[in-house]
Order: structure tokens, then sequence, then C-alpha cells
DNA sequence: GCGACAG
DNA sequence: ATCTTGTCGC
């Protein structure tokens, strides 16, 4: 793919590139599994676990959970977060016998100052379709969405629509759901909304987090716990 | 120069 | 991401 940046501007000028690799088309079409991933901080060894859950559609069953841990090798500064996380969620990824349809994934998509957030970037990395579903806004400007579940409200930025504030559940503040790749607005937020079970996070991504600090035990678990 | 800044 | 109890509400 591409060799690993060695300095943060070789990073920036690596995510100018692949930022014209991304589609901003949907290729949804009725999904069965959707993943979702996590990544536990650093232990007091430096050790981070990523956990990559499957759900079946349109129940959320735990179809496979799939786990790698180790030593980031890129320290967390914020535009060049996929650097830090991307290499330990492609190797939990890769302990899939499962092959999902789509991965949400927590952080931004094309909501990034040069739309290549962890979402698309995993998007190209992993070859399928993702969703940028994080907690905060990194860039860009949006007014609060209405009170209701599946309400929002445009993230703009430059004269751009880069995502969108997704009211996930009432009473508690919105997520911030952009595209990763191959998928449009739309359809990143109606299939986040599917993974939706009445709490503020898509249930791959509040389970993944769960699995990742080794909170989370079933029989679907493959790698390393 | 100052503030803002996914996880 | 962390540190953090009890409390209020469904």
């Amino acid at each position: 793919m591409h060799r690993w940046p060695a300095t943060t501007a070789e990073a920036r000028e690596i995510q100018l590139r692949l930022a014209g690799q991304i589609s901003r088309v949907n290729s949804l079409d009725n999904p069965e599994l959707a993943a979702g991933v996590d990544i536990s901080p650093p232990d007091e060894n430096g050790i981070a676990r990523a956990a990559v859950v499957v759900l079946r559609l349109p129940e959320l069953e735990v179809a496979e959970v799939g786990t790698a841990a180790a030593k980031p090798g890129f320290p967390y500064i914020p535009g060049l977060l996929s650097f830090r996380e991307s290499p330990l969620i492609v190797s939990a990824w890769q302990q899939l016998k499962l092959s999902p349809d789509f991965l949400i994934v927590d952080g931004h998509g094309v909501a990034h100052p040069r739309r290549m957030g962890i979402a698309s970037h995993l998007g190209l990395l992993l070859g399928t379709p993702t969703i940028g579903c994080a907690k905060s806004v990194l860039v860009g400007k949006t007014d609060p969405p209405g009170p209701n579940v599946g309400d929002w409200s445009p993230l703009e930025d430059k004269g751009e629509v880069i995502g969108a504030a997704l009211r996930t559940r009432r009473g508690v503040k919105p997520i911030y759901v952009s595209i990763g790749h191959k998928v449009d607005l739309d359809s990143a937020m109606r299939w986040t909304l599917a993974c939706c079970r009445g709490y503020r996070l898509p249930e791959g991504t509040r389970l993944a987090h769960l699995a990742a600090a080794g909170r989370l035990s079933c029989p679907q678990m493959s790698g390393k716990v």
C-alpha cells in the first residue's frame, strides 16, 4: 500500500494523496453483516487492544469478535489518528472468518481537515465500505439536530457538507456521522441507525469498546484475549 | 500570535 | 482515553 510515515509532515502528505482515492458513492445493498471497532487506551505496559465485533442484521446478534493487541507505533496527534490505530485494527480485522459488509469506526471519515479520517483510511486499507461515527467534532460547524432519534443536521466545513450530527438517542448529545469509503452520507446514517439499540453509540462500537477493555466475553471471540 | 484539537 | 459519587429519571 504505502510506506508508514516517519514524520507528521509525511503523514499529512500521505493523507492528501489518499483522499483522492475515496469513493463517496453508496455500494451498500441490504447488508447482512455489520462490524464495529474500537481500541482501548494503552495499558501500563503501553499495550493497546483493538476489537472488531460483527453483528448480524437486523437482529444485531453478535456473530463474531476479532481482537489484536500491540504497542502503538505512532503517537496520538489530532488529525493523524489513523496512523496510530489503523495497524492494530487491521490486525483484528484479519482475525475474522466472516466478511462484514461494512465497518463502523470510532472516529471521523471525510469530516477531517484533509478529508482523510481514520474511517476513510481504513476503508482503503480494508477495501470495505466504512462509516465514521465520532463522539465529538474534529473540524466543521453544525447546529444541534432535532430531539427525535433520526433527526440530524449537516456538519459543514469550508462550504462543504462533510458529515452530520445525528440523534441516535433522545436527551443526549448527538454523534457525528461521516462518509468513510464506498458509502454516501444518507446510507451512512441509515445503517448507523440500523445498528443503534437505545444507546447513543451503535452496538458494534459499543460492544467493541467492551471487548477491547476485556469486559465482553462470548463464544464468538477469536484472537488473543 | 492564539485557540482548537477524533481517540 | 483518563479522573469521578450520588442522584435523577425512565
